[in-house]
DNA sequence: TTTATTATTGGCTAATCGCCACTATTGTCA
DNA sequence: TGACAATAGTGGCGATTAGCCAATAATAAA
């Protein structure tokens, strides 16, 4: 993109209603693939910011969505292909200059998914893409998305430390050392063995469901398990983690 | 308000644009006063509800205000004659039934705050009134805001019982008698003295200033304490109560 | 059989909560 | 002036749960 067609673009746009914000949602989607923590981002077809990497999103449709929930979810299907066992609302922003067309507000999402259902449909579309989310650090996000992705990030850090939020990045069924990776990774931080096992055991929030091949192919087979019926909700008394 | 003056004012109300839905921010004020808790309502006196009690709220001044942060501020403090000490986002809410107008979205914020500064500001306004919470189960509010005020409500409880939260609904300084009766007021749970004691000593998020007559004005003077220098945000490892 | 590799458990220490009895300080009142 | 009522504050034990780290278990490959 260049500086001279979205300058143009600017001068062109002319909001009708100057009293009412622009509203729309996005959502930070994340996935766990090679033992990495990656970030689904579209690239922007469209001005502002033609060619920037950004998060999906969009406006809520007043004649299809019931609700915001709908418009997010809506979304986050026409990106990945399938629905995800996890969105929640993360936080609304809302200010007169994080879009330079006009005073802008959006409601933030985050969503987990396991990979491996949306690969083929995300290869398939070349707009969309999984982005390490280090690698995104480096980038320059549409909008304020960088600032939005961080905070989603954060929210993710913090409530795996009180919930079994990481259950929902898995494909089912899965040993606990690949649980623990995937608690280690969201989280950012290294747990101990034993008491990650204790903790989720005691908790009485997964179900073993047989057993199977270790991680990485060697050594002592694993106990497989799947998450127990209601205990996607389950709170810990206790943050873990230091 | 009359069933017919509404469908009045409905019938000759007319959105001149249907793409972009109302965005309206409302808050949930709360506070302590006479052992209770308390929150804010104000008394529509326009359509739709007209009538009605309803959380303070209203909509984006683009022009004046920089973000959404700022509208439910400015909105605070033009019901209550005083900013409050904490003011925080709870969730966004957004549908194309809450509001009869048309599809609308609010955010929702909630705020802690003192009684006494407010007191004298409110009772010469007719149109706010503290409620005591447990009065409003009975009232029917505008719109949707009984769902709200039930949200910000358990958002309330829940973040007591790992924060500090209950600080900034005291005057200061304050007593450990006072603020457990906070906690407890917010959380809806009777605490052990012990244990809520020695939790809030070995935090370090009290400074002691001084000694002064006990709750209730009877027995052993109480020494008082006022928040240390950046308490607000501890965080504990582990929930409270229970 | 040995070895490498991953899975799982044992057991101690520390932090923090629930529980509850006990002590401390003040004012009141006979 | 000496009990007593009322509120503030402490002592101490058992239970839960995290951190730590070493030991044991099961499997495949050498």
């Amino acid at each position: 993109m260049t500086q001279s067609s979205e300058q143009a673009f600017l001068k062109s746009y002319n909001p009708k209603e100057y009293d009412t914000p622009i509203y729309s949602v996005d959502i930070a989607i994340f996935t766990l693939d090679q033992g990495r923590l990656k970030v689904l981002l579209v690239e922007r077809s469209k001005h502002p910011f033609k060619g920037f990497w950004a998060l999906p999103g969009g406006f809520v449709d007043l004649k299809k969505d019931p609700d915001i929930h709908t418009t997010a979810r809506r979304k986050l299907i026409s990106k990945t292909g399938v629905d995800a066992p996890l969105l929640e609302q993360v936080s609304t922003i809302g200010n007169g200059h994080r879009d330079p067309r006009h005073w802008s507000i959006t409601t933030l999402y985050m969503a987990l998914i396991p990979y491996a259902p949306t690969a083929e449909f995300i290869e398939a579309v070349n707009e969309a893409r999984w982005f390490p989310i280090e690698e995104i650090e480096q980038l320059q996000l549409a909008f304020d998305h960088s600032e939005l992705l961080k905070l989603a990030r954060e929210r993710l850090k913090n409530k795996t430390a009180y919930t079994v939020l990481p259950i929902h990045v898995l494909k089912r069924p899965f040993s606990l050392t690949q649980l623990q990776k995937a608690f280690e990774l969201l989280m950012d931080t290294a747990l101990e063995k034993k008491s990650f096992r204790r903790r989720l055991l005691n908790a009485n929030v997964l179900k073993e469901v047989g057993e199977g091949i270790p991680d990485g192919g060697k050594g002592r087979p694993a106990a497989l398990y799947e998450p127990a019926d209601g205990s996607e909700n389950h709170l810990f008394v206790r943050v873990f983690g230091d």
